[in-house]
DNA sequence: CTGAAAGCGCTTACAG
DNA sequence: CTGAAAGCGCTTACAG
């Protein structure tokens, strides 16, 4: 590997000269600027980040908190992290990938070497371990999930609340009296994930305004118990419609429908919250409010960048809910 | 953020001495050993990334390269990135994800900027175009799938051809003389991914020698694509078992099969080749040679630990095919 | 058992 | 328009 100083060598100037005319930060006359390009093609020359991140206290790198809950179904975390690390690379930024399940400590790790510029945390819970650590730190970070006191962050999550209405309107709208309500699993509202009693409540509500009775359940997230619990609760005949916000359940209920002979919607209508990505890979025939993983992770690389770009820029953090938008898959009537 | 130099005042002795007491490199008296702990834990002071990787030339970083491709399933690749990546921290280092397009550039990229020490490659292909780019990095690297020249890295793959000829036996001990065998999609042979004809060429041998007759598709993946063509396979009733090896088709084969009236093994006998988390994702009841990416990615992490420990080492590259076995569901008679 | 100093490869005020 | 030099925060021979 060449350094700096064999480019300038090869190109008969100083290395302050070279690396001006890498970063552009001023002007150099033609002639000069043509010799030092040849000859970095010529060595293939790259400057060594742990030296630039030394001088610069900057690493280009963000680091991305993937968590991984045991009551949760794991194949919508991708959906996340590859726009993620698209919009990252797209600015500029390599991502470095932490999966450990001690979060806070290796917050601190990454924060405390200087290892990334800044932090993007995913699924975070209504009392994250984690941010107590962010507020420590002094590199900005951003997240996706809606922590008790999201100040001080950009915080970016779906209108859970309005998704919920949202579908219990949509219901109502057709003439549903009463409606089979399928949750995340209990665990993961004990634990704090707010999207489950954000998006639970509202339908509930919004269902007394229209008088529509609910029979709510928390749902499984393992087979066989997925399968064994869907068939109780459409063995009860409890309502019209379904409602499910559990990736698990709504991943399994068409093998389950079609062994039943149910068919959707002249014997049921049935709408759920999901990606579209997700719905393709499930081959879910369901109405549902898309959830745009892609949106949210793009989002909260740009809210980073700008705040990595510009540290003193205290400008007010974003608080954002994406608004819910139906597609419609014709699973209801 | 403070530096060993603020560590070392405080302890009062040199930065030289606080280094050492960090390694281990040199003995220390206990009682300035203790000074300089309880300094460290004051300052809650952690060593610069960049500043120790400069000074080491060692980062500490595996670049891990991720390709995603239209014609593969992507939510199996989850499975090799976790291991991958909880192992890498077990050996004290972190991950820096490559999802990437131009694979060739991304690994020039972090080669010559030195931001790793090794790098892994996922889902390679039979000429795939980063090998070249492998051979001249300084860095080693392994990976996981079976190139042209796999000469120079450690290679891990799954046996693919054992794997065929086991599911083709055990068809062939239970009385099946017609089976149908779906493959990857052609592109996934056309674009060098080996696994594809390693799999289906061995099968269509072993079935030879047994004079099984075999009725070979090249499986889609998109929906509704899947549905249609399995659909007009089961309409041609071309035999008494089926062999999947194609994770889009078996995925969508258990609603498939149901909405036929179908049943697994007394009307038709199925085996695929995936792996459990897979099938436990998917809720597949399908006796299937398990394609174990958490052992995969372990491995191809120990490999490359050791090489980047001791690059002198020039211990023979392995080249190492991972036996199959069989997780017996009962789908088949 | 410990310290002073060189060096890793960059960037950026300071000078001209 | 360009160069010499200090400094970023570590590690590690060299010396004692």
């Amino acid at each position: 590997m060449s350094t700096i100083e064999d480019v300038a060598r090869r190109a008969g100037v100083s290395r302050s000269t070279v690396s001006y005319a890498l970063s552009g930060k001023r002007t150099i006359s033609r002639e000069t600027r043509e010799r030092i390009e040849t000859a970095i093609a010529e060595l293939r020359f790259t400057p060594n980040a742990g030296a630039r991140a030394l001088a610069t206290s900057q690493t280009m790198v963000i680091g991305l908190f993937v968590q991984f809950f045991e009551d949760e179904f794991s194949p919508a975390m991708l959906q996340y992290v590859l726009p993620i690390s698209d919009a990252a690379r797209e600015a500029g930024y390599d991502i470095l990938m932490i999966t450990e399940d001690n979060g806070p400590k290796a917050l601190e790790r990454l924060s405390s070497s200087e290892m990334v510029d800044g932090v993007i945390l995913l699924n975070v819970a209504y009392d994250d371990q984690r941010l107590p650590v962010m507020r420590k730190m002094r590199q900005p970070g951003s997240m996706v999930g809606l922590p008790r006191e999201p100040d001080g962050f950009d915080v970016f999550d779906l209108d859970f609340a309005a998704s919920g209405r949202l579908l219990m309107d949509h219901l109502a709208q057709r003439g549903h009296r009463e409606v089979i309500l399928i949750t995340p699993r209990e665990h993961v509202f004990e634990r704090g994930g707010a999207y489950a009693w954000r998006f639970r409540d509202s339908a509930l509500q919004q269902a007394a305004t229209y008088g529509i009775r609910v029979h709510s359940f928390f749902g499984e997230t393992q087979q066989p118990a997925v399968n064994r619990q869907l068939n109780e609760i459409l063995d009860a005949q409890l309502g019209s419609a379904m409602i499910i916000h559990n990736d698990a359940m709504i991943a399994a209920l068409p093998s389950v429908l079609y062994s039943r002979g149910i068919r959707v919607p002249d014997d049921l209508s049935v709408v759920g919250i999901f990606s579209e990505d997700f719905g393709r890979i499930f081959s879910l025939p369901f109405t549902a409010v898309e959830t745009s993983p892609d949106k949210l992770g793009r989002n909260a690389v740009q809210a980073l960048v700008r705040r990595m770009l510009d540290p003193k820029d205290a400008e007010a953090p974003t608080l954002e809910f994406i608004a819910p938008t139906i597609m419609d898959r014709g699973s209801t009537r």
